[in-house]
DNA sequence: ACCCAGGCATTGG
DNA sequence: CCAATGCATGGG
């Protein structure tokens, strides 16, 4: 059993990134949450479903097949879930940081509870990006169903079969010709091997990075093909689970920003990122989250005239 | 048949 | 610093 700091609402962030109806990876039926994950290097379907009270949120997990599951397998299990429930942040903070601010008051009353979501590991942060990058979410969605149940080990459990992403060393082997059989273009197809053998050789270290400030891990991870500021920011909101991160490189945010906070007015993407900062601080990230999640509710639509790209700054 | 969608690397001013 | 270009699939 994890105990959670309040508001926290399970079923919101479960499904929030996860875009479960097309991904072979992360369910999320009838309020169970069930995934394949690597524990202590073999492979275990993790349950959690939602405990306790709303004054008192809990989540609890069941591990199968259960009868190898020893008290270090729990625990790496227990500190996953954590990690993707991002239990460590204490959303009271998000809701003083809005208090002022009209229309995140009212985004974080209706989405109320929604943590981040991260990814449990850094390469799979950084893959699913990658294959995010100028595309529709629905084709990332599919492109990613296909390089999984490729290359991913799978696991039956009650009839089912869940697939675990696939290890780097595994995708480190892949090669270009066998990524573009399913539909990734030139680029993402070699951004990701390359992503996949510095990931399994050890360059791509995440715990090296945790410790650095996100200027630095942007810079350190924009040294990898395929990999610019816009996938960086990602990865430290959906990785790093930081909560100060505004990814004004994205065309959603940053249109919404214009709109809703600069009256239409173009802005320099350097700019927006300065105003996102001055605004909501050390929670820019929750910022970011609940445009994203008010845009999904249709509380949140950009015409598409208001969707600047790069110009000059608003003057 | 188009057009565009939660970018990036490269090239050239 | 800024702008233009090619890239992949799938939905409207």
């Amino acid at each position: 059993m994890i105990k959670v700091r309040p508001p926290f609402a399970f079923a919101a962030t479960a499904r929030f990134l996860r875009f479960t109806e097309a991904e072979a990876v992360d369910t999320f039926r009838d309020g169970l949450y069930a995934r394949a994950f690597y524990l202590k290097g073999r492979l275990y379907l993790v349950r959690v479903e939602p405990r306790g009270t709303a004054a008192r949120p809990a989540l609890s997990l069941s591990i199968a097949p259960a009868k190898n599951v020893t008290p270090p397998i729990l625990q790496a299990a227990e500190s996953l879930v954590r990690h993707i429930f991002t239990v460590g942040h204490d959303l009271k903070n998000w809701q003083q940081q809005v208090a002022d601010d009209p229309l995140l008051r009212e985004l974080e009353t209706e989405h109320r509870g929604l943590h981040l979501a991260c990814w449990p590991t850094l390469f799979e942060a950084l893959v699913v990006s990658i294959l995010s990058q100028q595309i529709s979410t629905a084709v990332a969605m599919t492109l990613k169903r296909r390089v999984v149940e490729r290359f991913g080990e799978s696991l039956a459990v009650d009839g089912q079969t869940y697939f675990a992403f696939p290890r780097a060393e595994t995708m480190a082997g892949a090669t270009v010709e066998d990524l573009r059989a399913l539909g990734l273009s030139n680029a993402k197809a070699q951004s990701i091997i390359e992503l996949a053998r510095a990931a399994s050789r050890g360059t791509l270290d995440s715990n090296d990075l945790k410790e650095q400030d996100n200027e630095t891990v942007i810079a350190r991870l924009s040294q990898l093909r395929g990999i610019g500021r816009w996938t960086a920011e990602w990865a430290l909101m959906l990785y790093f689970g930081r909560t100060d991160i505004f990814p004004a490189g994205d065309l959603f945010l940053r249109g919404a920003f214009v709109k809703y906070f600069n009256a239409g007015v173009p802005l320099a993407e350097k700019e927006i990122r300065a105003r996102a900062a001055e605004r909501w601080g050390r929670w820019s990230s929750y910022a970011a989250l609940y445009l994203l999640a008010g845009m999904r509710a249709g509380r949140i639509t950009l015409k598409p005239e208001r969707v600047v790209s790069s110009q000059k700054a608003g003057a």
